[in-house]
DNA sequence: GACTTCAGATACAGTCTTGTATTGGAATAC
DNA sequence: GTATTCCAATACAAGACTGTATCTGAAGTC
């Protein structure tokens, strides 16, 4: 416990006031991802957050109205760096190989963290999920990336010359909720896959429906 | 509200204390799982849960020792229900039409209450995957159901005389993640599917599988 | 440099929750 | 029928959590 945040950010003593202001936000969200992972949205009391943050209870309540409220801004935050991942990868993707060794790399780069991201993730969802307000939000979010999924997909194929064998739509959910459910079962048992699995799986539901598609380019 | 319980399930009068402690069990169980479906496990207190099923505190702390028992109990009673289905499923499959039609009508069934039935799970989940004690037992579900569906898979293959592209163990994982991956996705935007598709994704897996086994059966 | 503003600390009142200790009453034993 | 057992209700004490109201000191303004 001695080395608290204050030595791993290099604190430029005399911030401005909108610089200390957004600190302060930025440490509070980000102790609240870490506990929300660790214990739950309901699991974690507004002072544990503020103690990891380093500040006492007046810094939260200047800053958020409540703990629905970081919720939301927490939401938001993650929801926006998703999509702009999933953008990077529909843009990137010009072929099924940039594809699988985009997400190679990132699933390489998440395995160690998978369980804390996972949980927030989920944290995050089973929340959205009983707020009215916040379901479209989150169905909004699933949208996009399965959207920029098939774009990448219908790329993919038509550098094939391969006629897919179902709407890309249909073929892009299968893999979106593919990565999901994967994470879940690895998370639960590392031993019995490693990394690469997402990988690996993608790649086979690639072989196997060129093949499918080659095989019976007229049946879907 | 007018419809209690007590309307639903006809209460003999005079029970057996036994008989009397299983009920009361039984009934806080039930409002157990309601409840953490609709608030969450660390969002629903003790307090909540006697109210529902008709009861106090002292009938709880008669009948579990805290919170954690009663999602310990709640966990056991879950996992094996879920064994046992997916043990039906292993034996009724002696065809991958029979696996889709018995797939099929599971769906239908729990399409209505998807929602809450997902979210107890997805509670259960967080909570044993957070609890070193329970994380094996999460685990050890998760790969027998997996087994019996690595099971039939195996046997759906050599009825039709393929052989599996890859491991049916690897298929099985496959499949079984795109269950849960695509109920998420349902339960986010049931717009953008319908009760059945996961086994019309199934279906298109299983007949890609078959494409790619007969493209190529020694690439494996 | 004195004054103002505002981010964050501190103090506090009220509510909710938990677990235990005790009690009442119905089932069981004889 | 009386005594005993034990399931569930009730009462209570202690602690946790929330939100607000107030205070302090540093940043901003002139």
């Amino acid at each position: 416990m001695y080395l608290s945040w204050q030595e791993a950010i290099p604190v430029t003593k005399r911030l401005t006031r909108q610089q200390s202001r957004e600190l302060t936000r930025e440490q509070l969200l980000q102790a609240a991802a870490e506990l929300f992972a660790e214990s739950g949205v309901n699991g974690t009391s507004v002072e544990q957050i503020v103690e990891r943050a380093g500040y006492t209870r007046g810094a939260f309540y200047g800053n958020f109205d409540g703990k629905r409220e970081i919720v939301l801004a927490l939401l938001e935050q993650r929801t926006q760096r998703e999509l702009e991942e999933m953008q990077a990868l529909s843009q990137e993707a010009e072929s099924f190989d940039g594809l699988l060794e985009h997400l190679r790399t990132w699933h390489r780069e998440r395995d160690e963290t998978l369980a804390g991201w996972l949980a927030l993730r989920t944290e995050l969802w089973l929340y959205g999920m009983r707020d009215p307000e916040l379901l479209p939000v989150l169905a909004d979010r699933e949208r996009r990336s399965r959207a920029a999924l098939a774009q990448a997909l219908e790329q993919g194929f038509a550098a094939r010359s391969v006629t897919p064998p179902a709407p890309v739509e249909f073929l892009a959910l299968i893999m979106h909720s593919l990565g999901d459910g994967l994470s879940i079962q690895r998370v639960l048992s590392p031993e019995d896959s490693d990394a690469d699995v997402v990988v690996d799986a993608v790649e086979l539901l690639m072989r196997s429906w060129s093949a499918l598609a080659r095989q019976a380019p007229d049946t879907n």
